[in-house]
DNA sequence: CTCGTGTTGAAATAATAGCTACAGAAAGAA
DNA sequence: TTCTTTCTGTAGCTATTATTTCAACACGAG
């Protein structure tokens, strides 16, 4: 078998798929701080990937080396060429792809929006906001945009699982007056709009806003003109090289935001969770590995 | 004694006056090839010094050591500092908050994810990718599980507006059979499986494959097994300090793949969006611009 | 030359490493 | 469901490791 100037990475990646759950699980340990996550004993290493020693010895014969040592040699010998070797900066992030391909183009875009955003981000509105979603005497209703559907939907998908009383509103605008009939004073409405703008969720969130209801918005770094009916207002640079936008970073605070909910509720969320994985057993829809 | 800061090679510079005939043999091997070099086991550096193995013992204590051991971790260290990703090992995003803040915490986690599944990326899979899904000959179908639904939308909505023939598949199981019945030969089914895998998915991807169909599958790091079937796979890291998992890095990947299949079609998009732009003016349902 | 001080490695020891065998658990097939 | 097959960790074995002990050695002072 051809192995030369394959590194450890390499048979790693092309061996994942014959694998076992518990040996993947320990590749990805492994390439978590690689190569120095190989050079400790393999005892450190097991425990570190949460396996047992027996499961280290079998998966490094699988890529094709007689044990541990020769597997730990040839990680040495890498981490050897890479020290010595002046382009070992680590200046890109998919790797083995050149910087100006768009996987790195696009990666530090994203990451500069990240570090924008959350630099700016004001910590103390994001809590209250978690604590208004989190307080289940209120009903909690969401929008999205064209666009922003989509993470209006994850966001809905999320929060129902956490806690009851959490609506979607429909696309169609007609169908708004509905939905505004229904909300009380001291309801949530969260709003996501990006450019382009779009005039009716203005409206939206200005007729909620008579009605009492607070409202959430997430929006983009140029702020959407929902922001004058918005108690609390989460801006994300969203620029990438790209002709669309990215709403990576929106999403970013929104899972952030979910986790935070998830544990100011935990102890109703608890029983809620538990009830929904019974009728999911119960289905057999859904399987856990492999 | 004040040792903040102090590499292991300034400590040996720095006691090499106050060292034996042996232990400065030592020494200079050590330099030879550091770090590296101090990373096998005590026997071995010793013979390659040609020294004894206590005299690396005794070595080491004079340079402050408690053993060996505590010695080769400060090397490991040393070297994890040298050649992680500086980014990566920001200390705050949210600048304002404490670093114990949710925010700063999955903040966090989402760059490391970034950084792994960039990492073991291979480009040429994504470039292939991009090009099947720029080819306007075939059609496309999309499909998402339970969770991963919105983010199968998502590119639905942007693929859409690049590109006809795109269509994203109902997520209830019972009209997959009309779906399957018109996908051709060489068509692309993108499919979004996360854990947990849902059985349904598997069936669909195999069904296809079995039409011709070729599969590209976006999963999480320990692959839905729907990977058995598809072309092209992508995983990403998806774990977060959340009793959810985060699919931000998804997203990226995804962002970026429109991005650069954008990019391929774009003369004949230009029309499209040109089009679709006429269309929006006329409803005057969207404005630029605050 | 002899003594004393400091240096060194061979040998002994205790701990840990890597590896194997095996049995219980999990997943897949019938 | 039940039966097979595959996977995975526990327990135990042997080899090696890091460390300690101690006798031999080198070398300068007297």
């Amino acid at each position: 078998m051809e192995r030369r100037g394959q590194t450890v990475a390499d048979r790693l990646q092309e061996s994942f798929d014959s694998l076992t759950r518990a040996e993947r699980q320990l590749a990805v340990a492994i390439r978590r701080n690689y190569p120095v996550s190989g050079l400790g004993s393999i005892t450190t290493l097991a425990s570190n990937a949460k396996v047992s020693t027996p499961t280290v010895v079998r998966m490094v014969r699988k890529l094709g080396f007689t044990g541990f040592a020769e597997f730990q040699a040839e990680l040495k010998a890498e981490l050897e060429a890479k020290i010595t070797n002046p382009i070992a900066k680590h200046e890109s992030w998919a790797e083995n792809a050149p910087h100006q391909h768009i996987l790195n183009q696009f990666t530090e875009a994203v990451i500069d929006n990240i570090q924008q955003s959350l630099g700016q981000i004001d910590h103390e509105a994001f809590d209250s906001a978690c604590a208004l979603l989190a307080n289940q005497k209120t009903s909690i209703y969401i929008a999205g945009g064209r666009i922003t559907r989509a993470l209006a939907d994850y966001f809905y998908m999320h929060l129902q699982m956490i806690r009851g009383g959490v609506k979607t509103i429909d696309s169609a605008a007609n169908c708004w007056p509905h939905f505004l009939l229904e909300m009380k004073d001291q309801d949530i409405l969260v709003i996501f709009d990006v450019r382009r703008y779009e005039n009716s969720t203005v409206k939206l969130a200005e007729l909620a806003k008579d009605r009492g209801v607070r409202v959430i918005l997430f929006t983009d770094q140029w702020r959407s003109p929902v922001s004058k009916f918005a108690e609390v207002v989460f801006s994300s640079k969203i620029e990438v090289p790209s002709a669309w936008d990215s709403l990576v970073v929106t999403m970013l605070l929104m899972e952030t935001m979910i986790a935070d909910v998830q544990r100011r509720t935990w102890g109703k969320t608890k029983v809620r969770i538990g009830e929904l994985e019974k009728i999911f057993d119960q289905t057999g829809q859904f399987r856990k590995f492999n």
